[in-house]
DNA sequence: GTGCAGACTTGGAAAAATGTTC
DNA sequence: GAACATTTTTCCAAGTCTGCAC
């Protein structure tokens, strides 16, 4: 079903997508074209190449506070019998037991790696008992924890401005810092707790003990001059540095996939707000390279050499599909994914002809984050003799581009153009999209939710262009049937509205009064009152069930140009809160700032 | 080229906050 | 003002891309 929708949608996208594109209006960041007022906030400062910051002062960052052992009543049960756990094995049980409820702990790689990984915290005796996870029960655990959040939820008003203000205080203590004078809000102030690794789709790893870290763990940034922030009591760092071509405050190796993790700074900070202001002007700049970086990859399917050619068809996948550079993935490390330099022959299929096209070809991979893509894209004919050419003599396992890399890529990409990777391809697709998509949807005389109701549909191409999926919301056959009721509702009244104006009419014909007249305008307002009301909830109706598997977050905050819907809506007088929330007016403040209502991407 | 570490962006789910209805 | 629905924010996993060593 939902892939059948998603193909429709792309239909209806692929033929948006050939109406012809204006020519570009380049504007330099800072240049008076693009700018509304002074944005001197945004002006770039003067930084020497690489070098992010000259003064960096903060608090650290946040520890998870210690672990509470569990009251005396809840017990953990082995074999049917109560055992009493040692503090550092009752802890990594309570990660399991508060998971119970969920599907993770039906996942025999999840149960598998929490039991190895609980094993090793358990102590020798232990571990002379607890042999088999099938025989453990948490239950108790799981209750205590359930009826503890039950408690959260009925807490007294009182009990609940004072867990606020404990959180507001943390949040002015170790949530902001000092960079180059000025107060910045951090991202993520605190560390990750411990707890049960959650990797998504067929992750080998799932399951396993996330450890607790120690400010011994964690290495700080700041500038020397600086106050060095304090570790907790009879704890230290396990370093200081002063690296300002960064703009991490704290980090520290995560221990399941040993990477590292940082403590960065909010999006709504400068610093945020300057890289991703250059991302876009990296993107509008391709608009001027677009037309012959497509001509040269055209010419290049009919190269000599075969890398060239996979090279060509590889981008003009990037470029007309917004797939994923696709890097390689150690295998056994995380689930299998692709995206397009990293497609192997099992994820394509070619036909003939398919859907009354010519020369179709089915893609079917998971992508990032174990999303499913599925497509079916007529191609043109060289690109589907190049990928048969390329399928030859191979096994399903094999790479389709077996000549290509995520490298060789993004060096030809920068010698076509400076900053180019293929990463700006999907935000320079996205934002465009959005831009052709407002153009062609808003209609200067609708109303406010019909405009928003354009906003969403635009937005909503963008999402599918880039396979931005979500879960059908658990609430959502019911809440659409809440939806239809008040509909069948909202009709009855205008019916009856309208009845009640029709009598008045001829009460007043009758009378010719003064007073008839009054009740007569008055059932006239209510009547258009009641039919504006049933045409805002048709058009909520119609959004929320094109909206069921889509997730707009994720193009909204990283692919469109945010420039582009603020010049929207003060063209068409849609109040800007409409469209951004207020975490993301102050992420997008630099945009807010500059964008007039003529701004073109 | 290839492998790896590091730094940063992008991603959906879950939790929390807010709004609506009875 | 409780119960439920919806929206917003937080969380942290999973990508991209660069630079460096060999």
């Amino acid at each position: 079903m939902r892939v059948v929708r998603l193909l429709r949608l792309r239909a209806a996208l692929t033929l948006l997508g050939e109406v012809p594109r204006r020519p570009a209006s380049r504007g330099v960041p800072g240049s008076r074209r693009t700018q509304k007022g002074s944005g001197a906030r945004w002006e770039k400062e003067k930084h020497e190449d690489g070098v992010k910051w000259r003064q960096l002062e903060h608090k650290g960052p946040y520890f998870a506070p210690p672990y509470e052992p569990l009251p005396d009543g809840v017990r953990f049960f082995y074999e049917g019998k109560p055992v009493r756990l040692s503090v550092a094995a009752e802890e990594v049980a309570t990660f399991y037991g508060r998971m119970l409820g969920h599907e993770y702990t039906t996942k025999e790689v999840f149960r598998k790696n929490f039991f190895n990984d609980w094993r090793k915290e358990m102590a020798v005796e232990e571990r002379e008992v607890i042999k088999s996870l099938d025989k453990c029960d948490f239950t108790e655990i799981h209750r205590y924890f359930v009826d503890k959040a039950a408690a959260r939820k009925v807490l007294s008003r009182e009990e609940k401005q004072k867990l606020k203000e404990e959180a507001e205080k943390l949040q002015r203590e170790f949530g902001y810092c000092i960079l180059d004078g000025h107060q910045e809000k951090i991202g993520n102030f605190k560390i990750e707790p411990p707890g049960l690794f959650r990797g998504r789709g067929d992750h080998p790893k799932m399951g396993m003990l996330k450890r607790r870290i120690m400010p011994e763990d964690v290495v700080i940034n700041c500038s020397r001059d600086s106050k060095i922030p304090e570790p907790p009591a009879g704890h230290q760092w396990k370093e200081v540095r002063s690296d300002n071509t960064v703009t991490w405050l704290a980090a520290w190796t995560e221990s399941v996939q040993n990477s590292i993790k940082y403590i960065m700074l909010n999006p709504c900070s400068k610093l945020k707000g300057e890289t991703a202001w250059q991302k876009f002007e990296t993107a509008r700049r391709l608009r001027g390279f677009v037309d012959e970086i497509r001509s040269q990859y055209r010419a290049d399917w009919k190269s000599r050499e075969m890398k060239t050619r996979q090279r060509a068809v590889a981008l003009y996948f990037i470029d007309k599909l917004a797939l994923r550079a696709g890097n390689e993935k150690e295998d056994g490390e995380a689930a299998d994914t692709v995206g397009c330099c990293s497609l192997r022959v099992e994820h394509v299929q070619l036909h003939p002809e398919a859907d009354g096209c010519q020369h179709v070809v089915e893609f079917d991979f998971l992508g990032k984050d174990c999303i499913r893509y599925y497509n079916r894209v007529p191609v043109e004919k060289p690109v589907y003799k190049n990928l048969q050419l390329f399928m030859e003599s191979k096994g399903p396992r094999d790479n389709l581009f077996d000549r290509l890399t995520t490298t060789s890529l993004n060096k030809h990409l920068q010698e076509l153009m400076d900053g180019l990777t293929a990463k700006v391809f999907r935000t320079y697709n996205a934002s465009i999209t959005l831009q052709e998509q407002l153009r062609a949807l808003t209609r200067a005389e609708d109303s406010i939710a019909a405009k928003i109701l354009s906003y969403n549909r635009a937005n909503r191409v963008v999402a599918i262009l880039c396979n931005h999926q979500r879960a059908t919301p658990s609430t959502f056959e019911k809440s659409m049937q809440n939806l239809q009721t008040k509909i069948q509702a909202k009709k009855e009244q205008v019916a009856e509205a309208r009845a009640e104006l029709r009598r008045a009419r001829a009460e007043h014909k009758a009378q010719g009064d003064g007073k008839s007249r009054s009740v007569l305008e008055k059932k006239r307002r209510l009547l258009e009152k009641l039919q504006e009301q049933l045409a805002q909830l048709s058009v909520q109706a119609t959004d929320k069930e094109e909206n069921k598997q889509v997730a707009l977050g994720t193009s909204k905050l990283n692919y469109l140009d945010p420039r582009i819907s603020i010049a929207w809506c003060k063209r068409f007088r849609v109040p800007v809160e409409k469209i951004y929330s207020k975490t993301q007016r102050e992420r997008f403040a630099w945009a807010l700032a500059m964008a007039g209502e003529d701004f073109e991407f």
